[in-house]
DNA sequence: TAATCATGTTAACAGTGTCAACATATAATA
DNA sequence: TATTATATGTTGACACTGTTAACATGATTA
């Protein structure tokens, strides 16, 4: 075992992610983190000049993630329409928010001050620039004006989407045996709750 | 100075909500909380079996006093139509999003787990019901799926423009500029964003 | 080789949620 | 009314947290 490490900053990132969707929140301290990268409690302090920017990294690294994995879901398959494209990168932005549930709150966690952080700002802005490059497609001519708002409300509606969805229980006792299950239904077929907010 | 309080248990939620909005995340350790109240430190667990509980009943309030505001936007203008008073809604929902943003950071927190708590559910629900008598009133003769679809699609949408609308620097260096500030004019007019989402 | 600097460790600080043990005021009972 | 039980408060302690200071070690450079 060596004194010095020589990858600790990076073993500390990967630690923390991996930490974040094993075992929730609140095991996400410092010391654990130090304790899962085989290294002392303060040899973050090296790398690190707080945790909230450690955590930081961890939700840029989030983000990151995030811009490929819609990247690939409207480029992987060339022979879709700009239509379906758009119904699979929101599909797989779903998917991502469901499955990555503490990341993806970390991601949009109000204690990550993003302007405090050029990188973690550039990531998150780099996500969403993928909606733009497939809404450009779709609305061929659209103002920049227009471009931007339909950004923010796709954006929206599949952010918001998800925090419904994953209150699991709520909205789904008086709401949903009225409506027949209706959160149900919608978590079964996101593309055509996606499709519908394409009609505005 | 009485030892007994008499009337602690409240006095404990209020300190709590007052301090939530104040001072922020931070600073809602049951220590201050209980300084607040000027009582032991100790003192909120004769009537908090955990720290969360107490947290939960801080977001009970918020949904509460969320279904309130919501109900008096509809109600208040009896002249308004149903489409009129929907905007209503949306707009002090949006306006409740904005101003009491550490509240409703910890209504929608994923560390209070809503399910463990009946009286937080209840309220959630009795908010979220106001939202389906107004689409109710606005599309006379839907069927329940389709009520319970469309109350999922508006509510998505607020809460998600909420979340986009507080990263206040995020989405709006690359994309705004390019878009015309596009995230300030859907602020400036809430309305006529909500509105559009009344095509669908 | 010697000095400098980056990177690790240990010890300690104040602050946290929580529990056990104890104290006191109110309510119930004899 | 006197006594007991119960509800509600306090104090002291525990393990845990983020963070800093002081020190140790290894690598880099003069």
């Amino acid at each position: 075992m060596k004194y010095h490490h020589g990858n600790l900053k990076e073993e500390l990132i990967l630690s923390a992610c991996a930490i974040c969707e094993a075992d929730g929140h609140d095991h996400m301290s410092l010391r654990s983190i130090a304790k899962e990268a085989r290294v002392s409690q303060t040899a973050p302090y090296r790398h690190f000049k707080t945790k909230e920017s450690l955590l930081a990294e961890v939700s840029t690294r989030g983000f990151i993630e995030l811009k490929e994995i819609l990247s690939n879901a409207s480029t992987s398959k060339k022979t879709l329409s700009a239509r379906e494209k758009f119904l699979e990168m929101g599909e797989a932005y779903i998917e991502f928010g469901l499955s990555k549930r503490i990341t993806y709150d970390l991601m949009h966690s109000p204690v990550i001050d993003k302007n405090q952080f050029p990188e973690l700002f550039d990531s998150a802005e780099a996500a969403f620039e993928e909606l733009a490059y497939i809404l450009a497609e779709l609305y061929p001519g659209i103002s920049e004006k227009d471009l931007g708002l339909k950004c923010i409300y796709h954006w929206a509606l599949v952010h918001g989407l998800i925090g419904l969805l994953r209150n699991e229980g709520l909205y789904k006792s008086r709401i949903d045996t009225k409506a027949g299950n209706a959160m149900n239904l919608v978590r079964s077929d996101i593309k055509s709750f996606i499709t519908s907010a394409l009609e505005v």
